[in-house]
DNA sequence: TGACAAAGTTAGGTGGGGCTAACTATAGTA
DNA sequence: TACTATAGTTAGCCCCACCTAACTTTGTCA
């Protein structure tokens, strides 16, 4: 089925459709090669996830050609992206996350959330913002305290 | 190597090592079938996965025999069940989710998030409970702040 | 234009994790 | 004690996602 029913997609499959959204041009276009640095895959895998992309009819694609998305693919990688927004931008700026570290944990996590979740946790960053508006500064706040305790507590752990 | 230096466990592994940490009863001992049906795999991915915890040094099991952790197993174990009650726990607690929701984003959440995010987590979910003991109901004006905006907006996802 | 580098593809292999079907132990009961 | 149901194992298969090595195509430039 070229135009199928939205099935599930693995983590992976995601990562490459973030991926080649993310490198679009302004044509939408990408090349291979990117893909694979960006991914840190070999180019032979990206052929591999590509063909099953266009079989799914989220990628466009021909042999030795560029790489586009389909409409269907554009609606996935962007809420993909936006969900990896969402979670960078609460690890950061409600958790006081380390930029790199909220950027990797995003990656993570973007896959294993679903909507209704990351929808509150957009709600969640909004809040904490209006909130920040009015004077209250609950990330800030928040900081103090997770610097009080984690100072006292010892931090290791067995993962 | 039996008692290998901890290495990385997949989120599968991880998933049976919890699993049997929450069947153990008294002894700590559990049955494969308990742990198929928990999972809801086959007794023989069971097997499997059961030689593989044991070639780790994670499970003491012989065939036919009944499971136990090996205290380096129990750990690891207990570390996942932690990340999952906190996790469970900041989307019930100050996110409003449904407990049935919050607890399978939680499983999957679980495998994703590093130590240091799950840190901050638990402190913020104490935060709020702080702050809740002062008289500021964070959790409970974050869901009236939700339950307007997602009144306004249509929920409809691709995901 | 022809030669060469870079990009892309194919073939074949590995490992993880799951499945079914068929077999073997174990345990409970007539 | 023998029979049978249940639990556990093994063998063999599949799919996903990656890899390397070897090949083909494309594009650049002397």
């Amino acid at each position: 089925m070229a135009t199928g029913t939205t099935q599930k997609l693995s983590a992976s499959l995601e990562d490459y459709l973030e991926a080649i959204f993310n490198l679009a041009d302004d044509e939408g276009q990408t090349r291979s090669k990117d893909i694979a640095t960006t991914l840190g895959v070999a180019r032979s895998s990206v052929t591999g996830a590509l063909q099953l992309l266009r079989s799914k009819g989220l990628a466009n694609y021909e042999r030795y050609g560029s790489v586009t998305l389909t409409s269907q693919g554009r609606a996935v990688a962007r809420e993909v992206a936006r969900k990896h927004d969402i979670l960078t931008s609460f690890f950061v700026d409600v958790l006081g996350v380390e930029k790199e570290v909220a950027q990797r944990a995003a990656c993570q996590a973007e896959h294993a959330l679903g909507s209704e979740i990351i929808g509150r946790l957009l709600s969640f960053v909004d809040y904490v913002a209006a909130r920040g508006q009015d004077g209250c500064d609950l990330a800030g706040e928040f900081r103090l305290f997770h610097g009080r305790r984690s100072a006292t507590k010892t931090k290791g752990s067995v993962l």
